[in-house]
DNA sequence: GACTCAAAATAAGCTCAACTAATTATGGCA
DNA sequence: TGCCATAATTAGTTGAGCTTATTTTGAGTC
């Protein structure tokens, strides 16, 4: 029917350095800064990335202008599998250069923010230390701090406002994340005569929107919950439809989303960071910690890859 | 804490060249065939592993003797990564040479065989082809040929003997996999004076079961489901504690299982088949079938991935 | 032991894919 | 029109990784 065995099943030709040239190109860096991140030449990323094109046989930037104006639909389909492998093939390196890590640990995780890949993160783990048991919970990250003693959690990942000081000394932190929360609304949305904020929010415990109501409060405004709801795409798209104003961080906005500033009266918002806290004194907990502060999940870009040490 | 922004985030001394060596390596080929399947020599297959080695400051293989014993406790635990690694790139190459497959697709899969990895080629079809949505439908062999009328569905995987003949011949028929089919027993169990053959099986419709009580009758002798499981694990469990004759495929087999023929008195078995039926006519289930058939998860060892078409 | 054979490691030299540096092309902008 | 930022092209260089040839290793055999 179709030929099997004798397959061209991977281009052998196509290198990691093709699709670390291609990402770092796809997150909008020029070849001259991708060069940089890289340690060559702007030229050897635009012949790198010319050979991969040729190798797939198919466009991946769009450059029309004389300079890239994002990617081509083939660029944007290759662009996933090229991360998942890069990241893999970090993570397993960075795996073998730590003892395996073995036992079994409880970690909470926040099921409201965005994180980008935290659950593949976590699973990639597993997978690269076999005896390692995972067991993840998943609750709001104002309820996670309370389960570290009632569900005897290990390691927890919660988003809190910067400079949260954990209720226990004992415990060790690490900032993930760090990014700035901002006041959003829809662009076509009107706020010129407004007595009451109309906001798009949070439940209750969350941080964003204690920060957003004590932000308020201090400079005299009053505000109402026009809608609540605890998803992050719910949010997004009441904000899209003008139902009001969101309180979002930087990398949960949408295309549509303008966000409101002194002009607008509306004061300064706080930084908002992805914490990590290991609970436990274990080593295990310690190396799962370590993981995952050097999984790409913490990164917004894959900037870093092209920092690897060079012999 | 621990360093996270400039870290050695994925070493990138390493190439995917390096992972190919050594999963050959690890699989058991010597470095003189390993070398001739990456059409390289001998020598370059044994630098490019050291090389690895080297990187990962690890030995991976165990080579006491003048020749390769199987991996080292570090090799075992990198292995897997980096099957991973090479499957997703390779099938990410092979998806970008052919248009994006778009579309609802039905596809039925035996949940009785024990095929490597057809859940993760499933799932890394979907991943490559977004606008692609599968449904996946697991049920015994025996019952995913009437579901395709019943359920509607495009694709179905399934174990059948050798020369099977799809009941409808609309349907187009592929081999992914052709193997033997054995009679076992656990090494101590002792078969002298037997009047009925305890048998070890799966439950009534599967082809295996088929195939053994029908050479066992033509051959004159009588038997008994001793043990009757639908899952792979019990039936060998049952083999290897002795309770009885199992019927596996090659694949299937445990490290303390023992092949009975001729000299026993057992009667050949014929050999089974892994097919994928394309019962729908759809493009997608045309290419959905090509994906599938050039994947990793039909081959028993890596050994095709030599065989990439150089310039 | 000494011989043989098979397989892996090592040595030494070569080659070309991928790099750098320099130059040219392109397009937006004042 | 000239300027600037960015990407493409060209041409020349280099070293990582290859090949071939040789040495080492260990197992089997008499």
């Amino acid at each position: 029917m179709f030929d099997t065995q004798p397959s061209p099943l991977g281009d052998r030709r196509v290198t990691l350095e093709h699709l670390r040239a291609f990402v770092l190109l796809a997150e909008g860096m020029g070849f001259q800064q991708a060069g940089l991140q890289l340690y060559r030449s702007q030229s050897a990323v635009t012949q790198s990335l010319k050979r991969l094109e040729e190798i797939l046989d198919c466009k991946l930037l769009e450059r029309r202008q004389g300079h890239i104006m994002g990617l081509t639909e083939d660029g944007e389909r290759f662009l996933p599998a090229a991360k998942e492998i890069l990241i893999r093939t970090s993570e397993a390196l960075s795996a073998m250069k730590q003892p395996e890590i073995s036992g079994r640990l409880l970690v909470g995780v926040p099921d409201d923010f965005k994180v980008a890949d935290l659950h593949g993160a976590i699973s990639r783990c597993a997978e690269l230390n076999r005896k390692l048991r995972l067991e993840v919970i998943s609750a709001l990250s104002s309820q996670l701090l309370y389960q570290i003693e009632n569900s005897g959690l290990d390691l927890i990942i919660l988003k809190c406002l910067e400079n949260f000081v954990p209720s226990d000394n004992r415990w060790k932190m690490h900032s993930l994340r760090r990014e700035p929360l901002y006041w959003v609304a829809a662009q076509q949305y009107g706020f010129d005569s407004m007595t009451e904020v109309p906001l798009v929010i949070f439940p209750d415990g969350c941080c964003y929107r204690n920060a957003a109501l004590t932000a308020l409060d201090k400079a005299g405004k009053n505000a109402y919950g026009a809608y609540v709801s605890a998803s992050y795409e719910n949010i997004r798209a009441a904000v899209s439809a003008g139902l009001g104003i969101g309180v979002l961080p930087a990398s949960a906005l949408a295309e549509d989303h303008i966000i409101l500033g002194d002009e607008e009266g509306f004061p300064e918002l706080p930084m908002v960071e992805l914490v990590m806290i290991q609970a436990t004194h274990k080593y295990a907990t310690k190396q799962l910690a370590e993981f995952l502060s050097r999984s790409a999940f913490t990164r917004h870009t894959m900037a870093s890859i092209g920092r690897g040490e060079i012999a």
